[in-house]
RNA sequence: CGGGUUGUAGCGCAGUGGUAGCGCGCUUGGUUCGGGACCAAGAUGUCCCCGGUUCAAAUCCGGGCAGCCCGACCA
């Protein structure tokens, strides 16, 4: 044992026989870069690699060094706790899993090329997961019997891949990131209803406890086919998700699944007879406005749309005789491969892709190629119209069916039809929604004008429904002794994303500034100088700290003092206690990271305070989610 | 997958045909020590790769590859 000697105290931290070494500064790892990676545009990216928290090791793929991967921890253990909490069962599955699952899904050439394949020794087919739909599901059928095991609501924190086209803003959006992905298994729709109200619950104790704010909108409910969805977001100016928001009510909506409210009149049906006009080099709308000199809301647009995997019945669908579904496994649900369709919508506006795809049960939909669509309209692009068109189905969406005395085009190079009146001079194949809302638009349910907002996706709740229990062929025996197919739910949340997020909301020039349930140590003690009385104290009330159950680093290095506060700011820790020799031997001095000024405290007290710093600091963290509870009480189950 | 842009030391960057550099960081010694110190001495390079032009290529030409940004796509 070393003496630190002529100050007669010995720190456990002196004994090299004991203690945590990580919480020694000069025995930890960590690399704080002083000037910003040249790659990093957005702030937490670049106070991630900044406070050594991270490194890149290849594109979309990230290293978490020790300070990072506390913080990494943290979050992961608010949300086991929060899962724990409404009784859903942590289970550790394999990340590699074998390609058959996916094929009995379907989702082996749905999912696309964002899923890693492998193949091993034997030419087996491996997936390494992106999502853990399937394995959970193959892994609850071999072991659901009974109704008497349901509910039940399983889950994991664990590694997933998906081969992004275009990884970017570090761990925001990675190739390799970390995932809890839960799954419910239900036996009747109110169980599922209650199953998901618990998950939005625990959602929203997770998020406040990380303290991010989070906004929860309707989602894409897509192809799968569920019937509730939805996303926990957070706002951001990089968000890769337009969220559309009414300024008069909490209506809220991804642009992905977004309505809006009618913004036609009820006009009167013209009396005069569909005619042509010739206009010739005149095909986009603004040239027709142009030429017509009319808006463009006058006019019906159409796009002719290439829908991949469709999953909708076209055998009565115009132009579809020769279509055939296919299955790529027995399970898999039958699709056409491929089929064209006609949209039309009013010509100031723009069609959804997403919802497009949705209405079609589609996985993915474009526009045609110039051939196709001359092959369907019989003219070049620029003259397409619903009118006659009997080559493919024609979806209109509602916008279209409004318009009175429209402008088309006539399936002719260079001709236009006038006077059109939807209803009487075409009857569309379906009639939908499949316009894109925008800022300016009405909300559908209390008239107030939308606003639109850029944010990032944290979280997904869902109600899958029966897609995977049905299409995998799990079943138990209910009550009656009858083979049931149970209801399932799935329910993400993205781990990285969510620290990533936090350091987003949380920062300043200086670095980034924890909230106190994810800093990666809760109280830094930073001596002037590791040496004589500054030492001693400095061991004390580090000692003392830890007995209290403090999470705590001492900055023991041989640097200057500007370069200590200036790392302790940039790593974010909430509390600091500086021990310098113009305070003692009476006091230290205390500082949190959010607030300007220090204060002076005595040294024997300065870890009591600070314990009550962090457990304020924490309780506040809490304190919000009993709020949110009182609003929105869990239900039983 | 389209458009743009960049590849030179750990990080940030300069270097338009002739000895590969600067700042920060790193090592050693000294002076310092309350907000990224100073002095001195050092170490560190496949100048992205392959080919070509040239007496001579980081630099010019051709072809690749990779990163980043925008778009498309996507949790």
């Amino acid at each position: 044992m070393r003496k630190t000697a002529g100050f007669g105290y010995t720190s456990p931290l002196t004994n090299p026989s004991t203690k945590d070494y990580s919480m020694k500064l000069s025995r930890n790892f960590l690399p704080t870069l002083r000037e910003v990676p040249s790659d990093a545009v957005i702030v937490s990216h670049k106070l991630m690699l900044r406070a050594g928290m991270i490194r890149k090791l290849s594109n979309g793929l990230y290293t978490y060094l020790p300070i990072g991967l506390r913080s990494f921890r943290k979050v992961e253990r608010i949300i086991r706790e929060e899962m724990d909490a409404i009784g859903s069962l942590e289970f550790k599955p394999t990340v590699v899993v074998p390609g058959d699952l996916w094929k009995e899904s379907g989702r082996w050439d749905s999912f696309g090329p964002d899923m890693l394949k492998a193949r091993n020794r034997v030419d087996l087919d491996l997936v390494v997961s992106p999502t853990a739909e399937e394995a959970f599901t193959a892994l609850i059928r071999d072991e659901l019997a009974s109704y008497r095991q349901l509910p039940l609501t399983v889950y994991q924190i664990n590694t997933k891949y998906r081969d992004e086209i275009r990884p970017r803003y570090g761990v925001m959006r990675g190739r390799e990131f970390t995932m809890k992905d839960a799954y419910s298994f239900n036996a009747t729709p109110e169980s599922l209803d209650a199953t998901y109200h618990d998950m939005a619950g625990a959602y929203r104790r997770i998020f406040r406890r990380c303290g991010l704010s989070v906004l929860s909108v309707k989602a894409d409910a897509g192809a799968m086919g569920g019937t509730g969805s939805e996303e926990f977001m957070v706002e951001s100016t990089v968000g890769d998700n337009t969220l559309i928001l009414c300024r008069s009510c909490d209506y809220a909506a991804n642009v992905e699944k977004a309505a809006c409210k009618g913004d036609w009149t009820e006009g009167k049906a013209t009396a005069e007879k569909l005619a042509t006009i010739d206009t010739p080099n005149v095909k986009t709308i603004e040239d027709l406005t142009a030429f017509l000199k009319t808006t463009p809301r006058a006019f019906i647009k159409t796009l002719i749309y290439r829908a991949v995997n469709v999953e909708l019945d076209l055998s009565s669908a115009p132009g579809c005789a020769a279509l055939k579904k296919t299955s790529s496994s027995p399970e898999a649900p039958a699709t056409y491969a491929e089929a064209l369709f006609a949209v039309c919508i009013r010509g100031d506006l723009d069609v959804n892709e997403t919802k497009l795809a949705a209405v079609l049960k589609a996985r993915e939909v474009s526009l045609a190629s110039d051939s196709d669509v001359e092959r369907i309209t019989g003219a070049p692009v620029g003259f397409a119209g619903p009118v006659g068109l009997v080559s493919a189905p024609v979806v209109a969406d509602e916008s279209a069916m409004h318009i009175h005395d429209a402008v088309t085009g006539a399936l002719k190079l260079d001709v236009h039809y006038t006077h059109v009146e939807p209803g009487r001079d075409f009857t569309p194949w379906m009639t939908t929604d499949v316009r894109t809302v925008k800022a300016g638009d009405r909300c559908p349910v209390c008239g107030g004008e939308f606003y639109e907002k850029k944010g990032n996706e944290l979280g997904h709740i869902f109600k899958l429904g029966y897609k995977y229990t049905k299409s995998m062929h799990v079943s138990y025996l209910d009550e009656n002794g009858k083979a049931t197919v149970p209801l399932m739910g799935c329910y993400g949340i993205g781990v990285d994303r969510t620290l990533a997020s936090a350091i987003e909301e949380h920062h300043d020039d200086d670095g980034i500034i924890w909230p106190m349930s994810l800093a990666p140590f809760q109280v830094a003690i930073v001596p002037v100088k590791f040496d004589g009385e500054m030492k001693e104290a400095a061991l004390r009330i580090h000692d003392e700290l830890e007995r209290l159950g403090v999470e705590v680093l001492l900055d023991d290095r041989d640097e200057r003092p500007g370069v200590k506060f200036k790392d302790i700011d940039l790593i974010g820790i909430p509390v600091r206690i500086v021990v310098g020799s113009k305070n003692l031997p009476a006091n230290v001095e205390l500082k949190l990271r959010n607030e300007k000024d220090a204060r002076l405290v005595p040294v024997a007290e300065a870890a009591g305070e600070a314990k009550r710093i962090v457990d304020a600091a924490l309780a506040a963290l809490d304190a919000l989610e009993a709020l949110d509870a009182e609003s929105s009480p869990p239900t039983g189950r």
